[in-house]
DNA sequence: GATTATATGATGGTCTGACCAGTTTAGATA
DNA sequence: TATCTAAACTGGTCAGACCATCATATAATC
């Protein structure tokens, strides 16, 4: 046997449904203007507190977007909401390792892109960042030129959806190992092999080398992921 | 200068970061009950309709779970709603190349992996679903064998983060290329391809060959998006 | 006393109607 | 025609009501 349990759907949901609907047949597009809440309660005949409970959903999800004395309109601000989404989910897990296992994924592939593309621009801001690393000895400033790093290098992809879902995960990851990077970076002696590895990526990005430059992100994410895990477990004292 | 546009927060958007805080806090973890409705309208001196509007967006954000009679509780259910959400976007943004590069990455870097852990349980998997796809005709039936089969392949990775994210680009890629795949599906020598591709896949991973079964999928993908794209351009008839 | 049936209260789901603060729009004015 | 102004409309919020469902405490049964 196989049964489901019913889920009885409620009015906000269905709502959804419908403007989902309309944005799939191409009847809703980036901005569109949707009926007033009032106009559209009248419509479908339901209260206009059911349609505010979809709108504010859909909202919540970057789909539309409200304006007081406006109206309501159709957006996509999904990939910025799915930071958050993401971010929430990791805080709900406890669990790191699926979403850095991900991140390794996306970045090293990120660096073989960018090593085959050699977009100039893309290059020249991982050499700022890399340089302010390297003198800033700030640990907060470092770490911003560190994430900036990182950020160029999947710019380097063109691909913003591939930008924002790494953005997600870092954005993740750190909010869920904060204090262990403080530690990770107070060691001088991580900040000289941190160095190092993020030199080795630049560098293979520059000369035009994929394999390398794959190679040298995962080398450098399994080497922040061992000295996490020993963090981890001294942790206890 | 550097202007940005007042937001004024509304108030079903501040309970969701009080939520979320308190996710963030521990204060709330998976499974825990939230003060009812009218209680928590009474703490914090709003409505009842506003925190509606907060508990319906973060339901449909699969953080809550409402049970009507029962209450309110956290859950993660945040990976099933990311693949309704990615679909949406796509559907907005009407451009399909970024989606189908990312999910290019994941499934060839998951081909990489299942090759390395030699996961006897996913490989045999793969295989029911690639001799299903071999004999079976009936274009629907094949067509969920395929799906399968790439489904298996990503759950070799053992990274249900992964599994889901891919899940999330093909529902969306699929809901946008709906006529197109039946058309790439109808052409015998297009299956005839198909059937090798997935072969070579198999093969490299049973094999215990990491790069080639990489090199494949990335050959499967680039020939599916080339015909698409062929499709696309003689459309116009 | 243990078990079952029942009634009570709490919970989410929905609706109505009201008020406010902004924005739009159309009409009145110059 | 251009400008100003008032009315109409829009989203944001609230209070209070009703329903169906669920949980629990109470009462009736064995």
């Amino acid at each position: 046997m196989d049964f489901k349990p019913v889920k009885t759907e409620r009015i906000f949901e269905n709502i959804i449904q419908q403007i989902k609907h309309n944005i799939y047949n191409g009847n809703f597009s980036k901005g569109s203007k949707l009926p007033s809440e009032r106009e559209l309660s009248n419509i479908l005949n339901v209260s206009r507190a059911s349609i505010r409970e979809a709108f504010s959903a859909l909202e919540i999800l970057g789909i539309l977007e409200t304006n007081p004395g406006g109206g309501t309109y159709i957006v996509n601000n999904v990939s910025k909401t799915t930071i958050e989404i993401m971010s929430l989910a990791l805080a709900l897990e406890n669990d790191e390792t699926e979403f850095i296992e991900l991140r390794k994924i996306l970045e090293s592939e990120s660096a073989y892109i960018a090593a085959e593309k050699q977009d100039a621009e893309s290059i020249a801001e991982m050499k700022k960042y890399f340089e302010m690393m390297s003198v800033e000895l700030d640990e907060e400033k470092n770490t911003c030129a560190d994430k900036n790093f990182h950020r160029a290098l999947c710019k380097a992809t063109k691909n913003k959806l591939l930008c924002d879902i790494v953005e997600a995960l870092s954005v993740g990851i750190d909010h869920y190992i904060k204090n262990a990077r403080q530690q990770l970076m107070g060691n001088p002696r991580n900040l000289e092999f941190l160095y190092q590895q993020h030199k080795n990526i630049l560098k293979s990005i520059e000369d035009g080398k994929p394999e390398d430059a794959r190679r040298n992100v995962i080398e450098h994410i399994d080497f922040v992921q061992e000295e996490l895990k020993k963090l981890k477990n001294t942790e206890q004292f």
